[in-house]
RNA sequence: GCGAUUAUGGUGAAGUGGUUAACACGCUAGGUUGUGGUCCUAGUAUGCGUGGGUUCGAUCCCCACUAAUCGCC
């Protein structure tokens, strides 16, 4: 089946919005922060751990599968699920992000976009159709439509061009998906643009797709910026529709898009930084390396109901850390994961008790401390 | 006790008779937003074993001393 978005509750004072989202692998509560599994795995942690962080929903990808190991081959699997024993919801993003890194904007014609493999420097032609043929044999439960997601800034008339070129590609996808059981996200661009993002809008939910997504931000733009590209989207898009803003994690930026109506955000942000030695905390990120915490006995966060703050010191994380073991690596991968999902947990207390304004003032107030 | 070799930062080391002593690691501090999986940026010896000498000038040349390593007794 598709996807289902119930929406519970609005908030009195914001656009933030409470709704469950039904799947073929269960149901879950949004706000949702969905962390990343680029290769077919959140980076060194299991899924019982994701289970047991309240993880409602995990993103793959399909540029890097479609390389490695091939879709046939985890279509002979039975799916990504049974691939990678998941038992939860998985989107696969379809692979617009990773031509932006990789490719030049020459290399974008209207057939798809030529660039070259990071692994080998192979030449490589990927086009929206490929796209969604990769992840019906994926198999995850919501597909994106690929895009082009242009850097910050551009031009407003590459910025038009490309949108239109993206439209045409949503409905080039659109025709092709044929896997029954899964749902197709529209993707909304457009830049800093408040008509263009109003255009994309307006006729990317035309397509009428399962759910939609906000594009093109975190590509180098300044906070305000991106949260005005959420402003812009956001009133065109239906309200029976799950809305996802792509490639946001940061703390403050999932309250702001959450105030501003945004459902689900995914963003590589808390296992990158935790391979880095970073974790966030109520009083704003630290970075563990840090000397004073050389013989800091305490826990993370002592707000924090994660298995790493439950069972380990800051001391001893950053001499895992210091000497590269991999175990300190998914310490922090944990807490940080679970961190955002608490956030967002949060947050939907706040929606329901119309509090979204002063919890972001609070928070705000102790992670700037 | 004798002989040889060597002595440069936290470590391994490069180097030159004359402005700011290379590089790497480590360490210190930042960065990271639909992941090109240990990455990127910056800082880190007021000093070249100790004491004398030669020289306009010595980490670099000479002498002594000290220490380490190897070999011999």
């Amino acid at each position: 089946m598709k996807i289902k978005y119930n929406l519970i509750k609005k908030e009195k004072n914001t656009k933030g919005r409470l709704g469950i989202l039904d799947t073929n692998y269960g149901s879950f509560s949004t706000p949702m922060f969905m962390p990343v599994g680029t290769r077919a795995t959140v980076k060194t942690l299991s899924p019982e751990e994701l289970y047991e962080v309240g993880s409602g929903i995990i993103l793959a990808n399909t540029y890097h599968l479609w390389l490695r190991p091939g879709e046939d081959i985890i279509d002979k699997a039975g799916g990504l699920h049974k691939f990678m024993n998941y038992k939860g919801p998985i989107l696969t993003d379809c692979g617009g992000f990773q031509v932006f890194s990789l490719a030049k904007p020459k290399d974008i014609v209207e057939d798809g976009v030529h660039f070259k493999s990071h692994i080998d420097g192979s030449k490589l032609f990927l086009t929206p159709e490929m796209s969604i043929q990769i992840q019906n044999k994926l198999d995850s439960d919501i597909a994106m439509s690929f895009d082009e997601c242009p850097g910050f800034p551009s031009t407003y008339e590459y910025m038009k061009e490309s949108v239109e070129r993206t439209l045409r590609w949503a409905k080039r996808g659109k025709l092709v998906h044929n896997n029954e059981r899964q749902s197709l996200f529209g993707i909304v661009q457009g830049g800093e643009y408040p008509d263009l993002r109003k255009y994309s809008a307006i006729e990317t939910v035309k397509l009428n797709f399962d759910g939609y997504s906000i594009g093109g931000t975190s590509v180098g733009e300044d906070k305000k910026t991106m949260y005005e590209m959420i402003d812009y989207a956001i009133p065109y898009l239906p309200e029976d529709k799950v809305r996802y803003l792509m490639g946001v994690g940061d703390p403050l930026d999932i309250i702001e898009g959450v105030i501003r109506g945004v459902d689900i955000f995914d963003c590589v942000l808390p296992t990158r930084i935790a391979r880095h030695g970073n974790a966030f905390t109520r009083n704003g990120k630290i970075n563990i390396k840090n000397l004073q915490y050389k013989e800091d006995f305490t826990s993370l966060d002592e707000t924090c109901d994660c298995y790493t703050c439950k069972n380990y010191t800051k001391a001893y994380i950053r001499h895992l850390i210091m000497v590269d073991e991999t175990f300190g690596a998914r310490l922090l991968s944990i807490h940080n994961i679970r961190f955002l999902i608490k956030l967002t947990e949060d947050l939907r207390e706040a929606i329901k008790t119309d509090t979204l304004l002063s919890y972001k003032e609070n928070f705000i107030e102790k992670y700037h401390a």
